[in-house]
DNA sequence: ATTAAATTTTAATGCCAATTAAAATAATGC
DNA sequence: GCATTATTTTAATTGGCATTAAAATTTAAT
C-alpha cells in the first residue's frame, strides 16, 4: 500500500498511465474520457488507476504538471544552448516540438484548466503563465540584441504557443508526419521574427 | 411545437444558445459542460434547450457547423478581396480573427470532433478538411505568384490555423485585448510568409 | 378578450461513470 | 517454500446528467 517513491516498477507504470491519459484527454477531453478508457489502453481495470492517483482530477493535474515540466525543459535548454534571442526562440520551438511528437509524447494539452480544483488550478495556471512570460522575455531580449524585429511580444508569444499547443489535435503519432513537423515548425514559427541586426538573414538574396 | 424556420424569435434565441454553448464548450469541453451550465447562461432551464436542439450531441454539432460557416466566410471574403496569395492569407487571418473576438463570437473550437456521432463527425471532418485545404491552396497560389516564399504548405497551414484555433483558450472577451489580437495576429502569422517576388517587402528597410 | 400556437418549467426516469472496500493475485526477500 | 508487500480485480455504492412527457406559462393573432 505504501509506494516507495523511487521504485522503478511503480514510477514506470505511473509514466505509462500519464501518457495513456494524455492521449485520451487530447482526443476526447477531460470529462469525455472515462477512467475505463484510460485503463483499457493499458490492459488494466479502471479501479487499478486508483493505486497511482487519488482520483481523476489528480490524474489530469499530474498530466498538466508533466506537460509544464517538459515545456520548461525545452525552454531551459533553448536559453542555455544559444545566445541570440532569435536562435533561442527557434531552439525552443524545436525542442518542444521534438518532445511532443517524440517518444516522450503524447503530452497533455492544457486545455481544461478550469476543471481542476482551486489549488491545482492555481498552481498549473502559475506554471503556465511563467512559461508564457519566459518566452516573452526571450523575445524581448531578442529585440534588444537585434536578432528579432520589434513586435508585440505578448501576441507573438500567444501565436507561437497556440500553434504548438494545437499540434496534438491533428498529430496522432504518424512517424513521417512527426519528422515533417520537427523540420518545418521551427522555421515556420520563427521566420517572421527576424530582425535587421546581428544574425539577420534579411530576406533578400544577394 | 413546429418552429417556423425563419421566425425571428426562434432564430435569435437559437443563435444565443449556440453562442452560450460555444463559450461553455471552449471553457470546459464538451462533456465537461452540462446542459444546465449552458441554460444558466441564458436564464433558462436545461429542459428548455430541447425545444431548439434534439439532444446535446446536436448542440455541439450545430456549434461546429456554425464555426465552419464562419471560417469559410472569412476565407471566401479573403480570396474575393485580394489577388496576391500573400494578401489573401493576411486578409483571411484578419477576417477570421475579427469574427472570433468580435460580436459574432464566441465561436466553438472544433476540438472534440471524436465525440460526435458518425454521420455528424464525418460531415464536420469534411468541412474542416475542406477549410484546411482551401488555405493550403491559397498558400500554394501565393508561392506561384511570388508573393509567398516556397514552404511546406501543409505545415505552414497547420501552424497558422493552430494559432487561430487556440485564441479562445486565452481570450475571454476583454475588448482591449480583442483589439490587440486583431492588430497583431495578421502581421505575426503572415510576416514569415513573404516571398521575394511581386509585393515582397523584403525585410531590409531602406 | 379569446383562442391557438409557441416557449418554458416541473417532475420523473434511467444510465453511466467515479469512487471505495474487500478479496484475489502477483512479486519479492528470506 | 513462506511470509510480507505490492498490484490488480470484483463487487457494491453513489450522484450527476441527459432525456422525456405532461403541465404551466407566455406570446401573438383575431
Amino acid at each position: 500500500m505504501a509506494q516507495p517513491a523511487d521504485d522503478t516498477r511503480f514510477a514506470a507504470q505511473r509514466v505509462r498511465i500519464l501518457k495513456a491519459a494524455a492521449r485520451c484527454f487530447n482526443e476526447k477531453g477531460y470529462s469525455g474520457t472515462s477512467l475505463k478508457d484510460v485503463a483499457r489502453h493499458l490492459g488494466l481495470t479502471d479501479a487499478a488507476l486508483y493505486y497511482y492517483v487519488r482520483n481523476k482530477e489528480e490524474l489530469v493535474y499530474q498530466c498538466y504538471l508533466r506537460a509544464a515540466e517538459l515545456g520548461a525543459e525545452a525552454m531551459a535548454r533553448a536559453t542555455t544552448e544559444a545566445d541570440l534571442g532569435f536562435d533561442q526562440a527557434r531552439l525552443y520551438v524545436r525542442h518542444h516540438v521534438e518532445i511532443i511528437v517524440g517518444d516522450r509524447g503524447p503530452v497533455a494539452i492544457m486545455s481544461e484548466i478550469p476543471s481542476l480544483k482551486k489549488d491545482h488550478r492555481n498552481e498549473v495556471l502559475a506554471l503556465s503563465r511563467r512559461h508564457s512570460l519566459a518566452f516573452e522575455h526571450l523575445l524581448a531580449a531578442g529585440i534588444d540584441d537585434g536578432s528579432i524585429a520589434p513586435c508585440d511580444v505578448r501576441m507573438t508569444g500567444n501565436a507561437i504557443m497556440g500553434a504548438i499547443n494545437w499540434i496534438p489535435k491533428w498529430f496522432h503519432g504518424d512517424a513521417a508526419q512527426g519528422r515533417d513537423i520537427v523540420v518545418a515548425f521551427p522555421d515556420v514559427l520563427t521566420r517572421g521574427l527576424r530582425g535587421a541586426g546581428r544574425g539577420a538573414a534579411g530576406g533578400v538574396d544577394p
